[in-house]
DNA sequence: CCTACCGATCGGTAGG
DNA sequence: CCTACCGATCGGTAGG
């Protein structure tokens, strides 16, 4: 009873690459169909036969691309992590000021969170049940570390206020841009640009009105 | 080979009232821990069978205290849910400012968030698999309609500034707010003051040190 | 001969 | 203790 989404294969676009072999899924595309699943339903209650459901092939067929269920998740979660890794290097690489630096790396997580959507959505639900997930987690509290490591520098600069903690700073900067996953949906949005001006304007200068 | 954790039941305080029964869990205790479970493991990926184990009685003494699996959920999102209204239903009828409102609201929420995370983390992190779920979602984007209502209001009043629209505010702001979850640690805090603190100075005035 | 896929079935575990 | 279902794997088939 609960409406069941129906979905057909020709949904998805399977591969355009050559010629050979039988036409269908690839790895790529059923990974991010997958990816799109655990989302809606949680990864650990995600059956293999909901997935091929979905999927509009059978179970086995699934095993033809990946070995298990866990080698899906492996990939979505390399796929975000690698990609917000990078965002804070080349930010780091930069030369500029830490508060530069800082700016830059909100606005292309933004970028990063919308582009990867489905991907970074299952990276921030993870709850640290396996091996994997709990390696996926450190990835993630280093990355807030290092974001932290900016902030106190940007204030040792005295370009940001020192009165706020900068670990607790950076957990709510990462907080605030992180939820974006639970509301922004591409298909209503030309850009993410906006979402990223608005949360580093917030977080910068805040809500209130500039004394005049 | 995951590295089981290890609970006893004395670990959590059963029943302190009267005489009469057996003593055991009382049906908030119950509810408390499983919930605790739930958001270790995630609420479809914990068996009852996993819950008789962390609470150290059968699977059928469960069935004692609920009818099922669900129903100790629908307990926590009420307990979570009735006392998020609360706060935005008492601040409303402060009177005051929309902006001192809102501060009212963060505040309290915060709070709350603290005071009850186990029953705010499960809250937070439904995805609307069932009817129980989706009812709950409701209730909070009912939640984040009103307080965007107020960001509305406070920028008429001249009070924050116009040019965030009201609604992504809203949602960032409460995005900044429930990430709480996912780092505070009761048992490492005398209070949650200074973190409700920090939230309402960087929603507020932002991290940018004020020009001089 | 390659790739994508199928039906059938295994041992094991879920909720009730 | 029952029934339903899980993830995984098999040998085999079909399109290109």
């Amino acid at each position: 009873m609960p409406p069941q989404r129906r979905r057909q294969a020709s949904a998805h676009r399977p591969r355009t690459s050559p010629k050979r072999g039988r036409p269908g899924y690839d790895r790529e595309t059923l990974v991010r169909v997958c990816v799109e699943v655990f989302n809606l339903r949680g990864y650990e209650a995600t059956s293999m036969g909901v997935l091929a459901q979905e999927l509009g092939i059978s179970k086995s067929a699934i095993y033809h691309h990946v070995n298990s269920k866990e080698e899906i998740l492996d990939a979505a979660l390399t796929h975000s992590l690698s990609e917000l890794e990078r965002v804070v290097a080349e930010a780091e690489a930069l030369g500029t000021p830490a508060v530069v630096e800082l700016e830059t790396i909100i606005r292309e997580s933004v970028n990063v969170l919308t582009r990867s959507l489905p991907y970074v959505t299952l990276l921030l639900r993870l709850r640290g049940n396996s091996e994997l997930e709990t390696a996926a987690l450190a990835r993630r509290r280093e990355i807030t570390r290092r974001i932290a490591a900016l902030i106190a520098q940007a204030q040792a600069d005295g370009d940001l206020r020192s009165d706020i903690d900068a670990r607790t700073a950076s957990r709510l900067a990462m907080g605030m841009v992180n939820s974006i996953v639970d509301w922004y949906r591409p298909e209503r949005a030309d850009s993410s640009a906006p979402v990223a001006d608005a949360v580093i304007d917030l977080l910068l200068s805040g809500l209130r009105r500039a004394a005049n």
